[in-house]
DNA sequence: AATGAATGAGTGTTCATTCAT
DNA sequence: CATGAATGAACACTCATTCAT
């Protein structure tokens, strides 16, 4: 009897174990949704730990005992959307491989799709990658924190040029110089995501992210139609 | 002879007035390149007037002479940026309606000249620019500031448009909507300058300016020969 | 046959209440040690909550429990520090009215081993009492607590200073004034105690306690054979 | 006239800066003081810049634009005691080798009256001093320092063993290990100016440094007299 | 009884801005 | 007009203490 007590106790635990589990999990998911907003809004200089409490509606040390630093918090909300990123271009890599992309634009079209998709799973989050490339935020990270996103950055790079320089093996590309390709069109990308998002800004909070759809979708696909034409042989 | 001394002593004060005036003058730009060139390396955010103070070598209160606040001072630095803009577009625009510009390729090649002019007379001005797409660093300003340079902004645009609407009505540029053929050229110069602005970042600080150079005209020059070609009927 | 039950009952309570006992006082126990050790190593200032537990291997709260605040846990380690060394002085001056303390040297002995000797049991608790010689870290104790070790101090030295009269009377020691002799000797042995322990900081960690009693031993050995020859008719 | 206006204007200048310089020594010698007394009665770690600055009644600030840290503040502080006894020392150095110390109770003595001076002309300052014998204070102090001020109390020490050394060598001093008889006189001045502190610190405010001197005297005469005694051939 | 989680109240430090001279 | 000095308001981060379970 005492051993079936036991079992029964030890199930009851192992249920509450698992809430807690999740509530946790959903507590992290709170904070990172919030600091999304809040650094995104304000950009990670401006923006306050005590802000992101607030609007989290938590309370400040609650934030520090998930997140051991603003910058943590910063990166752990950056990595997951550079590694998104790899994985969209490790997939355009593979379907190239197997030669199931078969022309220019297709391919353009992947690459675009691959930030987009990017974009549009944690818009946030990608706003925030792309401030990155704003020299004040970058310098107001720390020097360890700099050079893990460097590392990851220049990853998610290199593999972004590699497809490139397998669409040019492949025929799909004409020659150009890859470095220069894949810088442009990195650029071009959040370039005119910013543009679109601060235009759309104008709006009313609830058309925001309509307009910016209305805006930022035709200009990208703009951009692959004339780059594709280019680019083809 | 009262009148006489009394002329005397106005021209004197005459004299000195202007010197005055001219010193001013100078103060005020010594203070604008400073700052400038502190925006540019801190970002807004980190740069301090403290720094500004002493790189300019002038005291704190002697800035908030020239400039009521830290919000002022840096946009008296973006504003002539964009009105150098506007005048840029202003030239093309000429230049297209004297039919003196005669091919895609020209005309593509006209309007990033504009951009890199402006970035290259004031590269810092240019990024603060630039920061301005970038999170709500604006909801950060004034009021009256902020309509202030949205309106110069627009005025801008509007003005970029109107040439590549010329563009396509003389037959250089083909028929696309020119709000999105506007945007993604934009972008597409923006996201570019930054992106290698930080990665000439990760030289030393003397070879930044050399590094970027090599960095960014190739990759414009990339845009525009493939931009030139699609867009060419 | 209730009565039985009930009676075997009562039993097996009583050996479960026992060996909560047992464990509430092993856990006491264990948090004393452990907050001796990081109190000792960091002070009481820098020495956290947080670390005690963790290094206790329990939770805050549990500590809590047996605690109700951090200056609580403090004190409960000193004042059984402060009875030893009352206890020591106890037994000095047993052995001085049975008369087995013959010589000056040996009364000396005894006194520097009654200090040492309460160091050695307990060094961290040692110097967390030396620590409340310090500033005004009685001051931050509460009024309670504050009487109950001042208390206690002063019962501590007057037996101090009962041993060395007894001393005197028996012409063990020359005719000093036993307020500054008591106060002389008691200083000498925090003072050195607190350099040493400093010093021996200087090395690796493990190596401390080692480095500590060979610095230590030898310097209060000093004082004892001079004050010694000294005190002596 | 313009020379002469000018040179007079040149003076009023000239005084008003040595105003200026002097008010702001005064300033530094107001902070210095308060931070004295504060670090004295709280310890470091306890003591807070709001508190030192509401004791200056100066803004948080402003002591910051006179002292970069707290831990420079503590430094300002501490170093020139510990030059003062540096010279204290060097003093007697001198004395010794002109052969101007002429018995073991004038050496003692000269060596209490070292530590005394240093005592009398800060005590505050001292007692910051001797603080720093208490693992926590250091342990709080930066990497930075903690090595400034281990390597001057070095030398300072040395110096104390010079001394010593010198009078064993003039036959002043029985031969006796000087490192322990450093360390132990060290160690009883510290511990009873301490000790004798506390006790003190039961009267009431104003009675204070007259009953510490009551106190500390009279046990640091009878250290003198028996170590003088004990350490003569 | 034991604990994971939460938090109010500080910490040292910085910075835009304003006086007093 | 220029400036040394001053400061209110933040900011990132910490910690003793308390809930809720």
């Amino acid at each position: 009897m005492k051993n079936k007590t036991s079992s029964k106790n030890d199930i009851h635990r192992e249920i509450i174990r698992k809430r807690k589990e999740r509530e946790r999990e959903q507590r992290i998911q709170t904070i990172l949704k919030t600091a999304e907003r809040i650094f995104f809004s304000r950009g990670y200089a401006r923006a306050t730990m005590d802000e992101i409490a607030m609007a989290a509606e938590l309370s400040k040390p609650t934030i520090y005992q998930y997140f051991k630093t603003k910058e943590d918090l910063y990166l752990s909300l950056v990595i997951p959307v550079i590694e998104e990123l790899d994985r969209g271009f490790a997939g355009i890599e593979d379907r190239l491989i197997k030669g199931r992309i078969k022309s220019t634009v297709l391919l353009l079209r992947a690459v675009f799709k691959a930030y987009s998709h990017c974009y549009e799973t944690s818009p946030g989050g990608f706003m925030v990658l792309a401030l990155l490339q704003q020299t004040d935020q970058v310098s107001a990270l720390g020097e360890r924190t700099r050079t893990a996103l460097s590392e990851r950055g220049k990853r998610s790079f290199f593999r972004g040029r590699r497809v490139l320089q397998l669409g040019i093996e492949q025929g799909l590309i004409r020659k150009v110089d890859v470095y220069r390709l894949a810088d442009m069109l990195w650029g071009l990308f959040v370039g005119v995501v910013q543009l679109e998002t601060i235009k759309s800004r104008q709006r009313k909070e609830k058309d925001r992210s309509t307009e910016l759809e209305r805006l930022l979708k035709p200009t990208i696909r703009l951009a692959e139609e004339l780059l594709a034409q280019a680019l083809a042989k």
